[in-house]
DNA sequence: ATTGGTTCCTGCTGGC
DNA sequence: TGCCAGCAGGAACCAA
């Protein structure tokens, strides 16, 4: 799925979008995603006003007038695609599972061919303790995520790093390409195990995680097939990947000669250079 | 308690 | 050119 700097790139199109809005219409063509959507979700975002859109680790969350809020997660291959006022109508697809229809004329359509999204209902009150959100660990661009708390959550933990730095409960928002990414920034082998992480280490690890997303937001993320940003245009960050995808290719960092390479931990696959990262 | 494997679903791509 | 196995950004769930 679209991973921290994907889904913050749609938050603040939909942020544009649709704060201030008032949602007007709403169409359920397909409720069973990755888990059935709520029953009354039509009913409950009909007629109210949008106050907000925000970003807890993948999820999206939108901020409603009487303190509902909307949980959305895109999953692997989801996307929200934005019709402007007036704007002449998408081409009708299959995969818009909820369509919706804002007050000065925009559409929203939640879009997801995999479905392994999905969209729950909470509130502002509970929200913290939704079963989705109760046990996801610090943002990673909060000055509060630091090498000695990236040392805590890793601390005892015999899994490989590459692994570890995917559980949502150690940090937030980080897949599968930036986990890569953040690793050999930081010189540190996928294959370490997490609990080696811790002082310096910690410390360049997390100013690498820091670094790789700040640079992929600015960037508008990473469009990958199935990803475009709110607004329809296209990520460029793909481009400044430096071992995601690059099998074979030479290490950026050791020069010509070593090879980026491919290695399968915990069914994903990972992209590393043996040489630089230890 | 951790950890690794499996599973959900569809679409695209690379190799034959 | 055509076919199809394998793979894809995630994470909940299960068993050990």
């Amino acid at each position: 799925m679209p991973e921290l700097p994907e889904v913050e790139t749609v938050v603040r199109g939909l942020e544009r979008a649709m704060t201030g809005r008032r949602i007007v219409r709403v169409e359920m063509n397909r409720p069973d995603l990755r888990a059935p959507m709520p029953p009354d979700l039509v009913a409950r975002l009909e007629g109210r006003l949008v106050e907000g859109v925000r970003r807890r680790a993948k999820y999206i969350l939108v901020d409603l007038d009487d303190g509902t809020v909307v949980i959305a997660h895109l999953g692997m291959s989801g996307r929200i695609t934005i019709s402007a006022p007036g704007a002449a109508p998408n081409r009708r697809d299959p995969h818009d599972h909820v369509v919706l229809h804002l007050d000065d004329g925009t559409v929203l359509r939640f879009n997801d061919a995999r479905r392994f999204g999905r969209i729950d209902l909470s509130d502002r009150v509970g929200l913290a303790r939704h079963p989705l959100l109760s046990g996801i660990g610090p943002e990673p661009l909060d000055p509060a995520f630091d090498g000695p708390a990236l040392a805590a959550a890793l601390a005892g933990r015999r899994t490989p790093i590459k692994a570890a730095l995917l559980d949502q409960r150690v940090v937030a928002g980080i897949g599968n390409i930036y986990a890569c990414e953040a690793l050999h920034i930081a010189g540190l082998s996928p294959r370490r195990l997490a609990l080696t992480v811790a002082g310096g280490r910690a410390e360049r690890l997390v100013a690498a995680i820091r670094d790789v997303l700040t640079r992929a937001i600015a960037a508008g993320g990473s469009s990958l097939r199935d990803y475009v940003q709110a607004s329809g245009e296209l990520g460029y960050f793909q481009h400044d990947w430096v071992v995601y995808g690059r099998e074979g290719e030479p290490c950026r960092r050791c020069g010509a000669g070593h090879a980026v390479r491919r290695m399968a931990q915990a069914g994903r696959s990972t992209f590393y250079c043996a040489r630089c990262q230890r």
